[in-house]
DNA sequence: ACTAACCCTATGTA
DNA sequence: ATACATAGGGTTA
């Protein structure tokens, strides 16, 4: 498919505000693709600046006349009817968008009257929300912080909170359980690929893919070549409620979690349906500023889902529905209050409810209101110690010198690696596992016996409270 | 309130 | 270099 491309667009921003290599990394989100641009409007251009190294900066568009021209890094995310595709650079966001070539072109159209893609932007990243200020906060309230940052510099510049889709969210930190982030984005790429909806590959972008709304009402179908790469969306609710779903997964590497996730679909379903509304609306139900309870209570409605417990709740509360207060509390988060915050380690070293609220209650008094975006920020200090001065976590497994990791680490490159550089970096083959979608009897459906009743989560008790 | 079991992979240690 | 143990942004029963 050859896709419509929105003119490249522009959103001034300073790297303070927004680091996106970081953020697109750092854990939160688990599908953003990364691209070495070797596109060039201008092959004399492209020549020159092919050799210049990521962080360069002033190499900007010396020719003015197209701006296309790119080098560096891009990204690139499947974002429900379009891909979009970001690159920063000092100044900041470079934008644009990509559709499907599929007509009436109606959202392609709507984005090149409007920029619908802007708003989307600004509300996933949640630029109403200025960083430096907050910043200024932790540190004037947590001397930790503000030596932390001070010492590392740039590195913890621009790091926020996303605001995701909740759905997507949910399901990628049901994956999260007793995982790492590497074989996270594994899984939740590959079920994009076998049950999303294909969208254009950033590599297939051509400048003469950009149209104008005058030009767009006599714009044809190109014949698209058999092979062209492809990226995925993120499914649907309905489509991971099949009973084929928790076979697939197992097949994809879920492991246990592959019947958590059709579990918890099937409920999201049914639980939409029985309110008269979609499984979207209900999770934003729970969105902080419209959800009619607590922080507590938000949570307590997202732990009726399989698979989440108080940790992934707390995920999903705080990268996808407002509740910014919130510090989802992990073995990591948790070695990392022992360690800098003097929290009593004593005898537990297992982390029970009890600890977890005790530890999310110190850290929000001592942040405040926007705790967990402060935690994100140490969360990163920690996942990727700055090799050059004094961490103070410097794992010991770590040896200085050797510039590469000796000949047999070099040489062993595992499946499981080059699958997953395989998935981000050409997703165009298509590795679809075939699913059949058997739709098992749905003979008048009771109107009110429902699943949802029948299969509650049990081992929960929310109702009969104890 | 505690604990083992859970799928699977990378990394560390003998 | 191969075998074994442990942990990875936990949750369930």
């Amino acid at each position: 498919m050859i896709p419509l491309s929105t003119p490249l667009r522009f959103l001034p921003l300073l790297p303070s505000e927004l680091q996106l290599a970081t953020v697109l990394k750092s854990g939160q989100s688990f599908r953003w693709a990364r691209f070495d641009t070797v596109h060039a409007s201008k092959p004399d251009v492209a020549a020159e600046t092919a050799g210049a190294a990521p962080g360069a900066e002033d190499s900007k568009p010396a020719l003015e006349a197209k701006e296309q021209l790119v080098q560096g890094e891009e990204w690139a995310f499947g974002w429900g009817d379009r891909t979009v595709v970001l690159r920063q650079d000092s100044q900041g966001i470079h934008y644009r968008s990509l559709y499907p070539p599929i007509p009436p072109y109606a959202a392609y159209a709507a984005d090149l009257k409007s920029d619908t893609t802007l708003p989307l932007l600004k509300s996933y990243f949640q630029l109403d929300t200025p960083l430096a200020p907050l910043y200024a906060e932790w540190a004037a309230k947590d001397a930790h912080f503000k030596k932390k940052v001070e010492a590392e510099g740039e590195r913890l510049e621009g790091i926020r909170v996303l605001n995701q889709d909740p759905w997507e969210c949910l399901i990628s930190f049901i994956c999260s359980a007793n995982n790492n982030i590497s074989r996270i984005t594994l899984m939740v790429n590959r079920v994009c690929e076998s049950l999303g909806a294909p969208l254009p590959h950033p590599t297939s972008f051509h400048p003469s893919t950009i149209h104008t709304l005058s030009s767009l009402s006599t714009l044809t179908p190109l014949p698209s070549p058999p092979s062209t790469p492809v990226l995925y969306a993120f499914p649907p609710p309905s489509a991971l409620t099949p009973s084929s779903t928790d076979p697939l997964l197992r097949e994809l590497g879920f492991g246990y979690r592959a019947p958590f996730i059709e579990w918890s679909a099937n409920y999201l379903v049914d639980l939409a349906e029985e309110q008269k509304t979609t499984p979207l609306e209900y999770l934003e139900s729970l969105r902080k500023g419209k959800f009619d309870g607590d922080l507590g209570g938000a949570r307590e409605k997202l732990m009726e889902f399989k698979g989440v417990g108080r940790k992934v709740a707390d995920c999903v509360a705080l990268f996808s529905l407002g509740w910014k207060e919130t510090v989802p509390v992990d073995t990591h988060v948790f070695q990392i209050a022992i360690r800098d915050y003097s929290f009593p380690s004593s005898k537990t070293t297992a982390l029970t409810p009890v600890l977890h609220d005790r530890v999310c209650a110190r850290l929000q008094t001592l942040w405040g209101p926007h705790a967990g975006w402060a935690q994100q920020v140490l969360f990163f200090a920690d996942l990727k110690p700055s090799s050059g001065s004094a961490s103070p976590s410097p794992s010991p497994k770590k040896r200085s010198g050797s510039t590469t990791p000796s000949a047999t680490t070099t040489v062993v490159r595992n499946k499981f690696e080059e699958e997953l550089k395989e998935i981000m970096e050409n997703p165009g083959k298509r590795r679809r596992v075939s699913v059949k979608v058997e739709l098992k009897e749905e003979s008048g459906s009771e109107s009110e016996g429902k699943v949802t009743k029948a299969v509650k989560k049990s081992g929960k008790t929310k109702k009969a409270a104890t």
